[in-house]
Order: C-alpha cells, then sequence, then structure tokens
DNA sequence: CCATGTGAAGGCCTTCACAGCC
DNA sequence: GGCTGTGAAGGCCTTCACATGG
C-alpha cells in the first residue's frame, strides 16, 4: 500500500532535481498552476476581442483573484510585465501556454462510457483546447462499437494497448466505483501518467503517477453544509456590517472592470 | 467592492459554522468541511459491509488522507472515538451526516441541458445521496418540454418561478460560458444561495451566495502540465523539447505535496 | 504618475509527537 | 497495548505594503 494520498496533486517527492541538476529555478506552488489555466483562458478571450494589454487589476477582476496574488503568479513563470502599462496579451498567453505544456496536443482516453462517460466524448471543449478525446473504453458489449463522436468504443481489456499505440498521456476514469481500480491499473500499464477521476473511490496509483479527483457527489454535500450554515446564521439576524473591504477606492461595480464581451467567444457546451 | 472579484481558491475566511451554539467550540476548517463528505462514504461502504467499528488509521488509508488529520477532522465535529478501538460505524455516519446538513434533501435546479447538463440530468447518483435533481432548464426550443429521468425540462424564463414553487435551494449552472451569469442572476433571485458551476467563467454574485467552481478544462490542463513536467524530468536536464518561447531558463517545478485542491479546483466565494 | 514585482507578515492547514484513556 | 485527541511546530499560500522602474 502506501500510496500517496491523493486528493489532487498527490505527492511524495517536493523536490524536483533528482539526480545532480543544480539549476533551481522558483518551484510554481500547485495553487498557481491552477490559477494560470483560468488566466490564460481569459486572455485567449480578450486576445480575440483585439485587447493588446491587461493590468493585473484588470485580469485579477475577471478571473476573480486578488491582483496581488495574480502578479505573484505570474512572477513564478518569470513574467514580463511593463510597470505603468500591464501585461501584453498575446505574449503573456504564448508564455503560459508553453508553462503548462499545452504546446502539443495531449491525446486523452476515457473509460467508462455510461452516463458522465457519454457526456464527456461528446463535449467538444476538450478537443478544442488541444485535449482530444483519443480512445473510449466500456466493457459492456452495447457500448462497444458504437462511435461518439467519431470515436470508436472498444472493450476496455484493450486498454493497454490501444493507448500505447495511439500515444495517450492523459486517462479519465468515469466508471462506477467498483470498477474504477482496475481501470486506472490498465491506464497506468499502458504508460499514463496523470489520471482525471470521476469516480466516488481513492485511486491506488504508483508514486509516479498523478491523479486528480472530480467528485460531483461531493461538491453537493459541501454545499449542503452551507445550505444549513447559512440557515442558522439567517436566524441569527446578523446584519452585514457593509465594511466594503478595504479596495483601494474601486467600488464602481461590475461593468467598468470586467469587459462582458464574453460574446464573439466560441461557443462550447459545459 | 459590493461584488468582490472572486476570492481565493477555497480559503478565504476559514471560519465556517454557528455563531452563537454552545455545542460547537471550534468553527469547522472549509478543508475538513470538503473531507468529512468523503469521510461519509467510506462509512456508508463500511456500514453496509457490517462494519461495527474503524480505526483512524483504517479510515485515513481508505480515504486517502493521512491519519492525524483525519483525527483532527473529526475532533472539530466534536466526535467521540473509543480509546484503544476506534470509532463506531454507523453513530459517526449519522453525526456528519447531521455536520453536513444532509438532514433534509435539498432540492436541485439544472441550467442547461447540453452534454454536460443531460448527464448530470440522468446521472442517478444525486438522487440518491439526499440531491433529488427538481428542475431542469434551457432555453433550447428542442430541449424544453422532453423529460430526462421523469423530468421535464423548462424554459429558463421560468427559472424563478419554478425553483421557488419547488423550494431549490441548490444551482447547477452547465450552460456554454456565455450565458452562465444569465442564468446565474436568475438563480439568485430565485432565492438560491448555493451553486455549483461548470460553465468556464466566473459568476458575480451577491455576498451571501456561495458558488464553487468545477471546471474540466482547468482540470486536463493542470494534468498537462504535470506530464510536461515529468518530460523535463525524465530528460535530466540535458535537452529541453524545442519549445523557444520561455523567457528564463525556467525548468517546470512544483512546490506542493499535500493536496490541498481536494477534488476538482474549486473557487469558495462569500 | 502608474502599474509591476517582491520582501515580509499573517493565516490556514498539515504534520508531528505524545499525553490520556479504554 | 492500542488508539484517540490535541498542543505545538512547520509549510504553503495569501495578502499587505512599498520599492522599483517604464
Amino acid at each position: 500500500m502506501t500510496s500517496p494520498p491523493q486528493a489532487g496533486p498527490s505527492g511524495a517527492a517536493g523536490a524536483v532535481g533528482p539526480a545532480g541538476a543544480a539549476k533551481l529555478p522558483r518551484p510554481i506552488p500547485e495553487a498557481t498552476v491552477a490559477r494560470l489555466a483560468v488566466y490564460l483562458r481569459m486572455l485567449g478571450e480578450l486576445a480575440e476581442q483585439g485587447a493588446e494589454t491587461v493590468s493585473s487589476d484588470e485580469l485579477a477582476a475577471a478571473t476573480g483573484v486578488n491582483s496581488a496574488k495574480l502578479r505573484k503568479d505570474l512572477s513564478y513563470v518569470g513574467s514580463h510585465g511593463i510597470r505603468g502599462v500591464g501585461y501584453e496579451v498575446r505574449p503573456l498567453l504564448k508564455h503560459l501556454e508553453n508553462t503548462l505544456g499545452l504546446t502539443h496536443r495531449q491525446a486523452v482516453a476515457l473509460v467508462g462510457i455510461g452516463n458522465l462517460g457519454h457526456a464527456l466524448a461528446g463535449y467538444g471543449g476538450f478537443g478544442g483546447r488541444g485535449f482530444p478525446v483519443t480512445a473510449l473504453f466500456d466493457v459492456d458489449p452495447d457500448l462497444v462499437g458504437i462511435k461518439i463522436n467519431g470515436i470508436v468504443v472498444e472493450h476496455a481489456r484493450d486498454i493497454i494497448a490501444v493507448c500505447r499505440d495511439r500515444g495517450v498521456t492523459i486517462g479519465m476514469v468515469a466508471t462506477p466505483g467498483p470498477a474504477a481500480q482496475g481501470a486506472c491499473d490498465l491506464l497506468v500499464r499502458a504508460g499514463v501518467t496523470c489520471i482525471l477521476n470521476f469516480a466516488p473511490v481513492v485511486l491506488q496509483v504508483p508514486e509516479q503517477v498523478e491523479v486528480r479527483k472530480v467528485d460531483l457527489s461531493v461538491e453537493l454535500q459541501i454545499l449542503a453544509f452551507h445550505v444549513a450554515r447559512r440557515h442558522v446564521a439567517a436566524l441569527d439576524g446578523s446584519g452585514r456590517g457593509g465594511s466594503a473591504l478595504d479596495g483601494p477606492g474601486l467600488d464602481v461595480g461590475i461593468a467598468s472592470r470586467n469587459g462582458y464581451a464574453l460574446h464573439g467567444h466560441v461557443v462550447r457546451e459545459t
């Protein structure tokens, strides 16, 4: 046993210099990596709108983070902002794509074509963002052989061969709970080192495999807790003292800071 | 600012819990709440297997966390384990259900019956866990009127009336990005205070509304980063595959080891 | 001037280690 | 003896505040 406690980022080794490499840039905090992807998307929208530059305040407001945090995040990737101006949209966009490893398309395999799996297979947003779903697997004879978005569903027993053949680098597990570990094992044996797990179980994986978990029931239960908490708080009748955050005088509301020109963006389904 | 740029990931103000009640001496950390739901599920499985008690080591291993963390988590909810033995499965299960506010079923509304929305609507796991999907909405005339799992899809213009009528307390937004804010606004006007957002945008909400975000593209991009990192590490520093663009000789490292991001990448507000 | 970049401070969370109890 | 419960220590991360520089 002793698999790393996976919960998002697993982790055992912090230092990324295994052998003798002497160069230590600044490691990028995990929390920062997650936000970089969000900045990236917003930068894409800004670029489509023709924006040349953005300030940290603008980009931070649009992505829902503190502007100091955004600047610090960008500093981790060696940002090149222009003082007094902001960041150049397109260069920054390219730079983040590089940092996140989005220079090459990553073939994705999906195991489990049930309710959720079917939706994931049909979701166009992945391919458009450089993550083409390249292989589909299930064990149900009624599913094996059908096509979804032009991809044939194959039997899960062929995971290893097919994934190797197509160069799959990322696996998604959307099977029922009891089947998830088996699917995961096959993906790992196929050489997949990053897995997105939708099944409600904790996957056991070798140390070098990264697992992230998306658990919809847990999300709802967390919200339920807050519903209950609100209910209790409401009985307390505390009248929310307005003391606005100590923001330096930018109390203008949403419109001015959030350009709201989301339209014109590629329509995707989620 | 009255509609604050959404706070950082999962940890702005950790204080969560009843203010005046004498029962819980300490507020429950947000991170703990998220894990309680995971413990709860595992306890359910253990109960089905007929287990009477579990030790913190066992439960921790099964849910992928450190056992000390688990004990501390349970201490926040005032647990009463038995020293030398462990925790009684069923009483603990009931206690966690109580704490998470799962004593009443929470009616859920889902806006956006596209690819993912359709899957969510048909996903049986919610109802079974106390979150019956009670209302479905879309604007597409081809969808309005059809039934999914016995629920009729209604037009999004009726969100306010229908949600109020059916006592919806939790909303899920699975629309395309540009439509998400509008859907969110209607839910809020209907009195919904907790929203699970699958759309790739940052929702602007009043302060008392809680939003959690599930962003599948971001999840994949985070994994892509780890693929790239592994690739670099595997090359042992000798050469970096011709990715020209970046500034300093940064080779991507990663800092954190402890699972902050639990399931999915999640944004909390309030 | 204005916005970036960053040391420093503070907060939340995790982990350790052991006292306490069954 | 075994396991829970918890103070204390340490780590990451966020936030502040201001020096820096176009």
